[in-house]
Formats: C-alpha cells, sequence, structure tokens
RNA sequence: GCCACUUUAGCUCAGCGGUAGAGCGAUGCUUUCGUAAAGCAUAGGUCCAGGGUUCAAAUCCCUGAAGUGGCUCCA
C-alpha cells in the first residue's frame, strides 16, 4: 500500500504497486495527459515504471508551471529523440552499427560506426529526416522490457556489434545488481529496439520537432587509438516553434561571433600563406590589444612588479633543464638545429631517427645535477650521451618561465629582497593541431600576460591573493561577470607529481583559501594539477558555449629544483624559493576574442579603436568639422572626420555598423554655436546638442577612468 | 591528426559541363543635404592549388592546402 507524497506535501495513497502515470491520473486527467515522466525519490524513471513502497514523486512534464521547460523533461524527450534518429539512420543505412547515444545540453548526439564503403554524409540528413517523421507520426510507444543478462549478451554478441556488447558488459561491471534493459520504439520484436537504461518518454509523438544538426567524427572510449566512429548530432523539441527559435538563436549568436566581427571591424588577420593560427594584429585590433596592456600594466606597478624583455627562442640545453624538451615535444615547434650540425650530420649518412634521439640527448653533468636536485632519476640513462654525440639547437619558446628563471638566476637575492615579481607581455610558440586551431581563441602563436613571482613559502599565499585580486580587477573593469573558477588539485591516486606532500598540501590549502575569498562559485578537480603544483584557472563561455580558460594562476614546485633556483635565508643559508606561474588574460589572443564577442564588437570607449567619428552634414561644415577633430586629437581621443558626400542618414548607418560610440554631427547651427549634436552608440535617436569643450571634458574623463559604459550626457 | 562540409570580386553569396554574376564596399561624377544608405558611371576575378576526364571544366574525378563543426590534445 504505497504513501505517494507530492512535491506540495499532499499525500496519495493506493491499495497496490502504482506507477507514475496512475499518480498523474489521480492528480488530474490533464497531468496525466502531459507527463513524460516520473521522478521517484529524486530519480527519473519511465512514466510506467512501478511504484512499490512509498516515495516522494512528482511527474514530469515538459512546460514547468512558470512556463520554463522542465531539464529532466528536455533531457527525456532528447534521448528518447536519440533513439527516433537511430532507426531512421539504420533505414538510410542498413549496415551502420549503433554505439552510443546520450542526451546534452543543446541536443543529443549518436556514435555510430558505418560501414567503410558507406560513409555518412551531409546529404543523407534529408532522408533520415524524412524517416524520423514519419517516426514521430506514428506515435510508437517506447515500450521497456528487462533481459537476463546472458541471454541479453548472447543477443547482442548474435547481432554483431560488439560495442553494444561493450556497453551491456560496461553495465554489469558497474552495477552487476541491475537487469539490462532494451526500449523498443514500438512493439519489442516487431519495431526497432536499443538496449538502453532510459528513461524515455511515453511515445515517439511527444518528441514535436527533431532535427539532425551536423557530423563529426569521434574515437570509441574517447581513445584516439580505437575505431573511428562517426558522431551525429541532432536536437529536439516539443514543438516546432521551440526549434525554430533555437535555431535563430543559433544564428544570432554566429553573428557575434569573434571571427565574424574582427573580419568586419577589421580586427584582425589570419592569412594562410603566413601559416595557420598565426595572428596578423591590424591597426585597428591592435589598439584593443594595446589599451589592455596598458591598463594591466598600470595595475601591475601598483603591485610591485617589474618588467623584463626575453627573445623569443632559446637553447634546447634550457628546455631539457626545465624539462619541456622533449617531454612536451608533439605540442611544439621541431627544434632548429644549427647549420653546422645538420652539415654535418647529412655528410655522415646520419639518418632521422639517429638525429632526433641525438637531439633528445642529454649531457652527464645535466643529468646529474637535475637528478642530484630533484632527489630522483628524473633524467633516465638511457637518454645521457657523450658530448661529442650531443647536438646543439634551439626552440621556439613554448613557456616563458626558463628565460625568467634565468633573469632570477643571475643576480643573488636575500629573502629581504623575496618576492621577485617579473612580468613580461611574452610570446611563446606551440604546435596545436591543425583541428583545434580556432580564430583567435586557439592559435600557435601568442602572447602572455605572463609573470613569474619567487617567493618564499611563507609568501606563497598572499602572492596568490595579489594575483587573484589582479584578476578580480580585470573582470570588473571590463564588466565580465560569466565566468567560473576552476581549481585543480593533485590526484590522489597518481604519483606523476614533483615535491612533497606537506608542500601540496600547502599549496593547495592556499589556492582553495584564495578561491574562497573571490566571493564567486569554484570547482575543485583532482587530476586537474599541473605536474608541478596546485592552480586555479578562470574559463569562460564564448558564443557557441565552448569553454575557454582564460587567466591562470599556478603554484610551482619543480622550477626552482630544476633550475637550482636559491635565496639567502635569515639563517645566512641558500634557500628554495617556490614560483607562481600567472596570466590574468591568459593569451591576448584568446582573450581579445573572448572580448569581442563579450561586447559584440561594442567596446567601452577606452577600449574602442575609433572613439569618436565627426560627421559634417556637408562640405558646407567641412572646415568647422576639422576644428572639431582637431580639438579632440589634442585631447588624445582617436577620431575621425567622415568627408564623404554621403547624406548624413548614410554616414550614420555606416558608422553605426563600425560600432563606433560617439558620433559628433556638426552642420551650419553646430558651426556658429561652437557646438556638437550628439549621437550615442546603442541609442536610437539624436542625443541632442552640447558645447564641444564640454564634449571633450565628458569623453576625457571617461576614457581615463576606463568606464565599462558610455556616459556622455548631454 | 581524425570525420563531414566549405573555398567564385575587398566582404556576403548566386551560378553546378558551353567560356564570369548580384548586393554591399572601392573609385569618379552629379547632389550640398540635420540623424540607420540620394542618383549615375567605372574599375575590380589564376572561380584555393596541382593533376586528370572531356571538343569544352568554376562546374565531374583524384591529390594537396586552408577554413568551419565536433573528437582527441592543451606544460
Amino acid at each position: 500500500m504505497p504513501v505517494i507524497t507530492l512535491p506540495d506535501g499532499k499525500q496519495l495513497s493506493f491499495d497496490g504497486p502504482v506507477t507514475g502515470r496512475d499518480v498523474a491520473m489521480k492528480i488530474g486527467p490533464r497531468l496525466a495527459k502531459d507527463a513524460l515522466g516520473v521522478k521517484v525519490n529524486g530519480e527519473v524513471k519511465d512514466l510506467g515504471a512501478p511504484i512499490a513502497a512509498d516515495a516522494k514523486v512528482s511527474i514530469i512534464t515538459y512546460k514547468q508551471r512558470d512556463g520554463g521547460v522542465d531539464a529532466d523533461g528536455l533531457l527525456m524527450l532528447r534521448h528518447s529523440a536519440a533513439h527516433i534518429m537511430a532507426e531512421a539512420i539504420l533505414r538510410v543505412v542498413p549496415g551502420a552499427q549503433l554505439v552510443y547515444g546520450p542526451p546534452l545540453a543543446t541536443g543529443f548526439y549518436y556514435d555510430i560506426r558505418f560501414p567503410d564503403s558507406r560513409p555518412l554524409k551531409e546529404g543523407d540528413f534529408a532522408a533520415i529526416e524524412e524517416a524520423m517523421k514519419a517516426i514521430v507520426a506514428e506515435d510508437r510507444a517506447f515500450t521497456r522490457h528487462e533481459q537476463a543478462k546472458a541471454d541479453c549478451l548472447a543477443r547482442l554478441k548474435s547481432e554483431g556489434n560488439k560495442y553494444k556488447v561493450d556497453n551491456a558488459e560496461r553495465a554489469i561491471a558497474a552495477d552487476g545488481s541491475a537487469p539490462l534493459t532494451f526500449y523498443a520504439t514500438g512493439e519489442p520484436g516487431k519495431n526497432f529496439e536499443d538496449l538502453c537504461r532510459g528513461p524515455h518518454v511515453p511515445s515517439t509523438g511527444r518528441v514535436g520537432a527533431i532535427k539532425v544538426m551536423s557530423l563529426a567524427s569521434s574515437y570509441w572510449h574517447g581513445d584516439e587509438n580505437s575505431d573511428r566512429l562517426t558522431r551525429v548530432y541532432g536536437t529536439a523539441f516539443a514543438s516546432q516553434a521551440e526549434l525554430d527559435e533555437f535555431l535563430k538563436q543559433k544564428e544570432e549568436a554566429g553573428k557575434r561571433d569573434h571571427r565574424v566581427i574582427g573580419e568586419k571591424l577589421r580586427l584582425f588577420h589570419i592569412d594562410k600563406d603566413v601559416g595557420q593560427g598565426l595572428i596578423l594584429w591590424t591597426p585597428a585590433g591592435s589598439i584593443v590589444r594595446k589599451e589592455l596592456q596598458n591598463f594591466i600594466g598600470g595595475e601591475l606597478r601598483k603591485q610591485g612588479y617589474t618588467e623584463v624583455f626575453t627573445p623569443h627562442i632559446g637553447s634546447l640545453e634550457l628546455y631539457k633543464t626545465s624539462g619541456h624538451f622533449p617531454y612536451y615535444k608533439d605540442s611544439q615547434f621541431a627544434p632548429i638545429i644549427e647549420r653546422n650540425a645538420l652539415e654535418e650530420l647529412s655528410k655522415s649518412g646520419c639518418s632521422c631517427a639517429e638525429m632526433m634521439n641525438r637531439v633528445e640527448g642529454v649531457s652527464a653533468r645535466l643529468a646529474a645535477g637535475i637528478n642530484e636536485r630533484t632527489g630522483a632519476q628524473t633524467i633516465t640513462p638511457d637518454r645521457v650521451k657523450p658530448d661529442d654525440q650531443l647536438i646543439e639547437g634551439f626552440m621556439l619558446k613554448p613557456m616563458n618561465c626558463p628565460h625568467h628563471a634565468k633573469i632570477f638566476a643571475s643576480s643573488p637575492h636575500s629573502y629581504r629582497d623575496m618576492p621577485a615579481r617579473l612580468a613580461e607581455f611574452g610570446t611563446v610558440y606551440r604546435w596545436e593541431q591543425s583541428g583545434e586551431l580556432n580564430g583567435l581563441t586557439r592559435v600557435r602563436g601568442f602572447t602572455q600576460d605572463d609573470a613569474h613571482l619567487f617567493c618564499t613559502e611563507d609568501q606563497i599565499p598572499g602572492e596568490i591573493q595579489g594575483c587573484l585580486s589582479l584578476v578580480k580587477v580585470i573582470f570588473a573593469t571590463l564588466g565580465m561577470k560569466d565566468y567560473r573558477v576552476r581549481v585543480g588539485l593533485r590526484d590522489p591516486d597518481s604519483n606523476k607529481y614533483t615535491g612533497t606532500k606537506e608542500n601540496w598540501d600547502k599549496a593547495e590549502a592556499a589556492c582553495l583559501a584564495a578561491a574562497a575569498s573571490l566571493g564567486v562559485p569554484f570547482s575543485q578537480e583532482p587530476g586537474e594539477a599541473a605536474f608541478y603544483g596546485p592552480k586555479i584557472d578562470f574559463v569562460v563561455k564564448d558564443v557557441i558555449g565552448r569553454d575557454w580558460q582564460l587567466g591562470t594562476v599556478q603554484v610551482d614546485y619543480n622550477m626552482a629544483i630544476r633550475f637550482d633556483l636559491s635565496y639567502t635565508g635569515p639563517d645566512n643559508k641558500p634557500h628554495r624559493p617556490v614560483v607562481i606561474h600567472r596570466a590574468p588574460f591568459g593569451s591576448m589572443e584568446r582573450f581579445c576574442g573572448v572580448l569581442i564577442e563579450h561586447f559584440a564588437g561594442a567596446f567601452p570607449t577606452w577600449l574602442n579603436p575609433e572613439q569618436v567619428r565627426v560627421l559634417p552634414i556637408s562640405e558646407k561644415t567641412n572646415e568647422y568639422a576639422a576644428k572639431v577633430e582637431a580639438a579632440l586629437k589634442a585631447a588624445g581621443v582617436r577620431v575621425t572626420t567622415d568627408y564623404g558626400n554621403d547624406r548624413i542618414q548614410g554616414k550614420i548607418k555606416v558608422a553605426a555598423e563600425q560600432k563606433i560610440p560617439y558620433l559628433l554631427i556638426v552642420g551650419p547651427r553646430d558651426a556658429e554655436s561652437g557646438a556638437v549634436s550628439l549621437r550615442i552608440r546603442g541609442q536610437e535617436k539624436d542625443a541632442g546638442s552640447m558645447p564641444l569643450d564640454a564634449f571633450v571634458a565628458a569623453i576625457s574623463a571617461e576614457i581615463g577612468e576606463r568606464r565599462a559604459e558610455l556616459t556622455v550626457k548631454v
């Protein structure tokens, strides 16, 4: 006799086992009709699932009472849509093997292995969608049935789908007591069936609108050495109107994409003749970047940083010392080998493999030093080569830290002058896979607003706090509120980390305390630490919904040991410093990309490449327009004048599309009174007229204070 | 790197076996204008590159490059 407790506390009792459908029916037939599923003690289930014991139950409908869409209901609907798509795809490509098809926040996908002779192409979408529509129109019930494990495995094996066999085996391994279930889209034995845990909506007709979105390749189990699968993305809603709205929003977001705006506003250029993933900053984009650099430069001076400059390359030996080479060689540009060495190797008939072996070799002296300092066999004997076999060379720098370590080491340090804070807008180069490159957000050459803080153990918490306050100032000034904070901690089960347990505990505690003091939610992610220390990352989403890491603060116990850095303590003995790596923007390229999307190209005045445009009504006021322009230039404002012979409407339209904050319309009336007619970006109407002097003063204040909003008023 | 798609004028795109098109932009002329595009004219192309099929290729086939969406990776 289960007693069902509803969300409002009301209790219903039944004579025997009931289903969600029975509960809904008892509340009201309308609810029973709208119900997609049921939540029993917090667990989402099929509407028809039996409820045997007392439970807290809520009925899942698509629409919530407040008019919003229920997240659980939407996921159920999309999971069901994935089954419908799978059935449709199997009709179009009979030999395909289904692998795994989960719902997502924006839709769903199904990983499928297609026969090599019959890959899925976008040209197949129309046929798939037609088949999906037919399945939805048939309004077949999703029917769950359990099968004994042995029978299930035998059945899947006889179907010859090793992926589903694997799914079943994994499900058994994860929970040996739970039954394996199939869902038939209709009648078992007659209609399409898929091994699936569920839950599903009652019938295919409840999926109102469904669309195949795109194709991608994926790897089985996410392992690039395993089978390559085709991932088919789709999305589904309860109604066509919602699908249309979703597609429209997607299109609108696309217009805010930094690559689109960057092209339109001529902020940057990527040229395949220069190279993939290499950014050319145009004059307009350079202004944005330079203003950001000036801004952070001022903050750094306030925090007692000192600026350094270092070259774009360094010797291979430097990176063998730091450990970057060859450990990370797959994501670095290939080494630059000296010409003499290359010629000699070529003459001696040295093979490429042998050459790489010798390039990666380490001298006995270097190996002994590092092994002694790290107290482990950090450099294994097989990498040690006789000096006369070593090949010298250089690398484009993948990190700035080795150079900065050498600057620190170049002079003696006392505990009295710690910490040393060395800052540099340092450009680094990394060999990103070609498929990963993406506008400004993933590139092969980028400039970090980098700094390394060489500090004592005691100074770590304070220095981390200082770094975070820097990030906070930046985000606040730019009005960026939509970011999340991730604290990367060590994986307790791994031994890949360097440094002692005590130091790690202290550093992790310092990071967590600092993150907590930020006043924004943060996640702790074990296993996400760098091998040399914990870190705090700032992550934002782009218009397409992808995560990008911007600012980062990392504690490093490793570098000072490898470079044998020290300072003299109060005991007059040498001590190891700890290094904090930090880059509040992360990379200037990525940050600017995210910033373009954040502002949709409409930058605050201090950042906008062109701050004011003067628009003479006709040639008759060209002379006055020139005077206005000169007055603004004298005040340091970035201003141009549109002397074209367009009508004023045309000039306004063009300037508005270029997102210029302030337009000054000047005609005979303004010239007479020494005034300007103001038009403010984002406002549909003329803001009125004001004296030129007043405008110059107002905009200068706005720029000087780096205000996020347009504040000039008539 | 993997899979699919894309690549035509500065930009956005049409053309899809018969020899290059539009809109915007640029330039020139007319207009001298008061708040989101006045009119006319002109210039502008190795149709991504290289091979092939064909009487004929921007168009069909092959190879490569770059871009896009995902996968994997990201010190």
